[in-house]
DNA sequence: CGTGAGTTTGACCAGTTGGTCAAATGTTCC
DNA sequence: GGAACATTTGACCAACTGGTCAAACTCACG
């Protein structure tokens, strides 16, 4: 944030929340370049000039939509306690990822859009922010399967498998529908990812 | 193919080549909409009205483009064999997948990139063709699962799992790079797949 | 070689897009 | 009620983009 909460308008609180959420809509289903400054001001009813007026610029729309979003999506990694039940741990974070590709598939979808086309607006915060809470949950799995918790695995292989499992179901949303029909694209989905878990990570006796 | 390979010239095969070869590049990198005509051209040597003397539009390129590759990238799914020892067969199919990723991932990004946006060029051919052969697979599963010879899981999940498992590092590879280091991205990867897919395919006695 | 078909190109066009600006309209607050 | 400030808008611009076209050039082949 830029400008501090406090100094904002009405009027401005109110057409920065609409631009922003127009902002997620239409830059998760278009991607950044196929975004168009048009539609994203028609879908906050706004003018493209009006819209102008409280963004710089498209970029700068981009960018602030994602740093806002950042947070609240890594927000389900930093509450993995590391006194808790490891397997219960991790069971509960891949239910929470699930739910979030449920409820928030556009954010989902924003941020694999960047991905793939190498996250030129985003590497920054990859390499920073992302990294560092990356090590500390590695750190923790580790801890974890030195006391015999949990079975060994690579503990990055290991997160980076509940990302994509889970955020494959909102990203490739079109074809797990297709291909699910006429089940719900998710039937069954947390089932399969507990069963999937429960037996890589319980520890052998 | 629209026309027959018989009837081309030694220059058409090598500037449709060319301009194919070039056209992954661009459009695997930027997504459809994020790539220009121009950049494809200078990609593969041409002018752009030369470029468009060989394929009338972007579009087209795009859709030669989907259909050549469609194949080759199911085709290791094609070649699972009902007959064969099931785990093995299927952690077979996860190696080549994973293989692929590293061999083939603009052709990963190019398919990945479509699909986040709603695949609007790939609908016709998601649901009928692979849906076909993913009909045909599951019904391969289904027998084995009967048999008792592989443990009882969704096989839609299970073969959404191996895609979304392997594809990710090509797809995502910016981010996986980025948390991997100093490893390389897919250093393990192998070992904690056929890890992962034993301990919950390994059929229960 | 020369001729007709295949290939290449520079110039061009119309539509789209990100962004600017001055003027008009609203809002706040004394 | 009016001055200062915030918001909104229509008109506009330059850059980019997909695509066209006629003219020039190159190549295969008799």
């Amino acid at each position: 944030m830029t400008t501090s909460e406090r100094s904002l308008t009405r009027i401005q609180k109110r057409n920065r929340a609409a631009i922003l959420e127009a902002a997620l809509d239409v830059f998760s289903q278009n991607g950044f370049r196929g975004a168009t400054v048009d539609q994203i001001a028609k879908a906050a009813g706004l003018s493209k000039p009006n819209l102008l007026y409280y963004f710089p610029s498209k970029e700068e729309i981009f960018t602030a939509l994602l740093s806002q979003l950042l947070d609240s999506w890594l927000a389900p990694l930093r509450d993995l306690n590391a006194d808790g039940e490891p397997l219960e741990e991790i069971l509960q974070y891949t239910r929470r990822k699930l739910e979030m590709s449920r409820e928030m598939p556009r954010e989902s979808r924003l941020f694999a859009n960047e991905l793939v086309q190498g996250a030129p607006r985003m590497i920054d915060q990859l390499s920073t922010d992302l990294r560092v809470l990356v090590d500390d949950t590695v750190m923790i799995f580790e801890t974890w399967m030195t006391e015999g918790k949990l079975a060994r695995v690579h503990p990055r292989h290991l997160l980076f498998s509940i990302w994509s499992l889970t955020q494959h179901y909102a990203d490739f949303d079109v074809q797990v529908r297709t291909l699910m029909a006429p089940d719900g694209p998710m039937d069954g989905a947390e089932e399969f990812l507990e069963n999937l878990y429960r037996k890589m990570l319980t520890p052998a006796n």
